[in-house]
DNA sequence: GCCGTTTTCGGCCCGACTGTTTTCAGTCG
């Protein structure tokens, strides 16, 4: 079983228990437990107990269950669990304002087991007479339901980030309003949102708010309190604005970027020192020692302030205590873009156009990495058509002063692990990207050996989007990145982190691992107009910052002729 | 159920909003 499925089961006996009335903290260590499991870079599968048990947040009991679940895919325990008549009441946690109590409650009372069992005594009018609910509790889970089959699934940042900003700028004109940003997960630039989380400082909150429900975007209000409020937009996503005053905004804007396991610990840190954190500062007892700005609160824990990227427990706050946060790349260190497309394939724009752009943006050098044939719909280049593009290649080169147009592709690996096209041509080429595009169902020691394959021949330089997922859309397919990681290392190949905001792959903890391995790393746009070049190249960036990156673990931060001497290019 | 240079037992992060209550439980983040 993998990590994904074993987190799961974990977060389900939480639900199940919580239901069952256990006690909470037994509840929280279920929950700990998954999320470890579901940020861990290692399949589960390969460790030994011993090892699962230096895992924070998973002792002796937990070890062995999570143990057995990956070894046998079965669990007595979780079987059991899930016979007992409360099991079939999780569904209902998923409907905003019924959570274990009520659920327990409907259950015992009206005998409600599922969502619809729910709806239809919603629709009777019996959730009204039940003690501590009423009649608007029944109106909110009618109107819960509905949202249901909307938007349940978390939403990819590059959905919702230009949108969130734009509400962002509109809410700026507001006078009352001193500071504003965005927190949460879209500040952390985590690869999908569940909601969009807007910071405010104002001493005057209220005009603020009925700024914020009042925008255009809105469709619904969920909340509206006095500092507080929660909407559904037009596009069907959730955003939550919070005030505070502006004495508070460092704490405030802290504990709203998160993450959730990166804030316990600082709290956790903080009441060992005798002093307590919450969102309106730093405090000794009644004495505020520390809130008008991040860093002022970290300093006064005796931290270092960090980029919101990197806040999710994952080693930040210990390097912090001892001030060895590394610099993380920036969008400035960037020198060149790695893969791209042009009219040549999929892409909108001639090669002189994408290298217009991206001079513009003052980069050194970009590849053309146009597909290669067996993406039949892409238009893909054959060898006769890689010669004639090298030669266009030239011709632009010839033209343009201030930008190296380097020749490469984008290169199928087919299901056996061969290239789709001859190495012969493959040479000629200054940049070659190798990728998975098709057979996305291949057994994993088949995929894995697939990509192993091509990483060992030695025309290729890169391996792009490593895992094929597609954010909202498809799951990676399924491989053995430990394996895939050691071939790169032990052939010297760079892996792609691509910046296109349906992917984001590598995915960020796997990046992470890669760069504590000493991999290169190439942080690329896969655009296919001038557009993207900048946007997406933004996402990457970022993306690459929540794996740790410093401008030293990529290739593409070099300049042009450390560049050219590193991939032998003349 | 986890964890420990304040503990192997006794702690475990903190607050706003809602809807139901007459002071607070439940939900949510």
């Amino acid at each position: 079983m993998n990590n994904q499925q074993i987190s799961k089961i974990l977060d389900e006996i939480a639900d199940i228990l919580e239901i069952q009335g256990e006690i909470v903290f037994k509840i929280r260590a279920y929950r700990k437990a998954s999320e470890t499991v579901a940020n861990l870079p290692k399949e589960i599968s390969t460790m030994t107990e011993e090892e699962l048990q230096e895992l924070p947040g998973i002792g002796e009991a937990i070890a062995k269950k999570v143990h057995t679940l990956a070894t046998t895919g079965k669990l007595e325990y979780y079987e059991a669990l899930k016979k007992s008549e409360f099991a079939p009441l999780v569904d209902l946690l998923q409907i905003p304002s019924v959570g274990p109590k009520h659920a327990r409650l409907l259950y015992e009372r009206l005998g409600v087991k599922t969502v619809s069992d729910l709806e239809k005594a919603a629709r009777e009018g019996k959730i009204r007479d039940l003690s501590g609910l009423g009649a608007k509790t029944e109106e909110n889970i009618l109107k819960g339901i509905t949202a249901l089959f909307r938007h349940k699934e978390r939403i990819p940042l590059g959905q919702i980030l230009p949108k969130a900003e734009k509400i962002v700028e509109e809410l700026r004109k507001v006078k009352e309003v001193k500071e504003i940003a965005l927190a949460g997960s879209l500040r952390r630039m985590k690869e999908t949102i569940a909601d969009g989380d807007i910071l405010v400082s104002s001493a005057k909150p209220a005009p603020v708010m009925q700024a914020f429900v009042k925008l255009p975007e809105v469709e619904r209000v969920l909340s509206h309190g006095g500092t507080k409020a929660s909407v559904i937009t037009k596009d069907n996503f959730q955003v939550d604005l919070r005030v505070v005053e502006p004495e508070a905004w460092g704490a405030a804007w802290h504990y709203f970027t998160g993450s959730k396991s990166h804030n316990v610990k600082v709290r956790t840190l903080a009441v060992k020192k005798g002093l307590s954190v919450n969102e309106y500062g730093l405090w000794k007892r009644k004495k505020r020692l520390a809130s008008k700005t991040e860093e002022e609160m970290y300093k006064a824990l005796g931290m270092q302030c960090m980029p919101p990227e990197i806040r999710e427990d994952w080693g930040e706050i210990e390097l912090a205590l001892k001030n060895k946060i590394p610099r993380l790349v920036q969008s400035e260190d960037i020198k060149g873009d790695l893969q791209m497309h042009t009219n040549w394939s999929d892409g909108r724009d001639s090669i002189e156009e994408i290298a217009l752009a991206a001079k513009k943006l003052g980069y050194q050098y970009i590849a053309i990495t146009d597909h290669s044939p067996l993406v039949g719909i892409t238009g893909g280049l054959d060898e006769k058509r890689v010669n004639k593009q090298i030669e266009e290649i030239k011709k632009v080169n010839k033209k343009l002063k201030g930008i190296r147009v380097l020749s490469g592709i984008e290169v199928d690996i087919r299901g056996d692990g061969k290239l789709d096209l001859p190495d012969s041509a493959l040479k000629k080429l200054d940049i070659v990207v190798a990728t998975v595009h098709s057979r996305f169902n291949l057994p994993k020691d088949q995929m894995t050996k697939r990509i192993i394959k091509a990483l060992e021949n030695p025309v290729v330089d890169i391996l792009g989007h490593p895992t094929g997922r597609l954010l909202g859309k498809r799951d990676p397919y399924e491989v053995d990145l430990d394996q895939v990681l050691d071939a790169a290392l032990a052939n010297g190949k760079v892996l792609e982190l691509n910046g296109s905001p349906d992917r984001l792959d590598l995915p960020d903890i796997w990046v992470r691992k890669a760069r504590d391995k000493g991999i290169k790393i190439a942080v690329s746009t896969d655009s296919h107009k001038t557009e993207h070049l900048k946007a997406w190249m933004r996402y990457g960036v970022a993306y690459g910052r929540r794996g740790w990156l410093r401008k030293e673990d990529l290739v593409n931060t070099l300049p042009l002729q450390k560049f050219l001497k590193l991939f032998k290019i003349q």
